[in-house]
DNA sequence: CTCCAGGCGCCTT
DNA sequence: AAGGCGCATGGA
């Protein structure tokens, strides 16, 4: 096994590792774990430190520290945020919440099974997914060895690729099977390589990720923004939708989503992607309560 | 029971 | 261009 410690910078662990950007953590006890890029990790905060846990040897964390974006300055990067009152409520409410760097591959699967699912869903399909067509991988801290503590790596594009639709909608896929099958061939095809859009304009990026089959707007800006870091996206979902319109456009009628998108590129600044990961969770946090609170004493 | 969930694709106006 | 609807599935 390997063990290390590092000084921990402000970080809201629950916020960033369980509000809906990745969907692999589980919180064991006070410690998380998960699997970033094929390895299982628990992660155990402890004041200002964080201590970390593999089954094999690591002389080289470089990838870890760059997943949860520990080198993000979030004191200069909140400072270029508007200074209007919803902002600040978002990033009092969970001032350690951080952009996490995924797979572009594992995020953009998730993402397109995410569809009017709850984050509790996707995590239940995307671990299916995991069970049933990932590669076995130690789990644990014992040298695993036959018998001992195992998961499962995010399968493959060609894995998946090679499954049949029936075996996705097994995952509780629904509707979406045939996107996720879609796509993995696509890429398994060379239609569209993943690699290449990091090397290319976000408006570029955007609209070649659009050609996969259940891509639209929303689905290809999450991507951007988890794991290609376009801090220009800003995914416009439903709770972002509610709550732009009522945090800044209180007495409009009904602000679609485009008119929307084009105000956040003129009002949250170059890091409108990290103010729109801090609303949606202080929405779905703060006011979601609230509003929940508001229809049951309505009815 | 009804309504909704980190939407999309397709069909009407 | 803009809006409505169906799509699977499970929880509130």
């Amino acid at each position: 096994m390997a063990s290390v410690e590092f000084l921990l910078p402000t970080y809201d662990f629950p916020a960033t590792l369980a509000g809906g950007q990745a969907f692999r953590w589980k919180r064991v006890d006070d410690a998380w774990e998960g699997v970033i890029l094929g390895r299982w990790v628990r992660l155990r905060p402890s004041g200002a430190r964080l201590s970390i846990e593999t089954p094999g040897p690591i002389s080289d964390w470089a990838w870890l520290v760059n997943y949860l974006a520990l080198d993000d300055d979030l004191e200069a990067l909140v400072a270029t945020f508007p200074d209007d009152d919803p902002m600040r409520a978002a990033t009092a409410s969970s001032p350690g919440l951080r952009l996490l760097r995924q797979d572009p591959w594992e995020c953009l699967a998730s993402f397109i099974l995410s569809s009017t699912k709850q984050i509790v869903q996707i995590q239940d399909c995307v671990r299916l997914l995991a069970e049933r067509f990932g590669e076995p991988i130690p789990a644990g801290l014992s040298d695993p060895g036959p018998g001992g503590p195992m998961t499962w790596a995010f399968p493959s594009w060609a894995r998946l690729a090679a499954a049949s639709e029936a075996e996705l909608r097994a995952c509780k896929l629904g509707f979406r099977a045939p996107y996720l099958l879609g796509t993995a061939r696509m890429i398994q095809n060379g239609e569209v390589d993943l690699l290449r859009l990091k090397e290319i304009p976000t408006a570029f990026a955007r609209a070649e990720l659009e050609r996969f089959p259940g891509v639209g707007r929303k689905i290809a800006d999450c991507v951007l923004l988890f794991a290609y870091r376009r801090q220009d996206a800003f995914p416009v979902d439903v709770w972002i939708q509610k709550a732009l319109q009522q945090l800044y456009f209180p007495k409009a009628r009904k602000v679609n989503a485009d008119r929307l998108r084009r105000f956040s590129e003129s009002h949250f600044g170059p890091q409108a992607g990290y103010a729109q990961q801090y609303l949606f969770h202080y929405v779905r946090t703060v006011l979601g309560r609230q509003w929940s609170s508001a229809v049951s004493k309505r009815g």
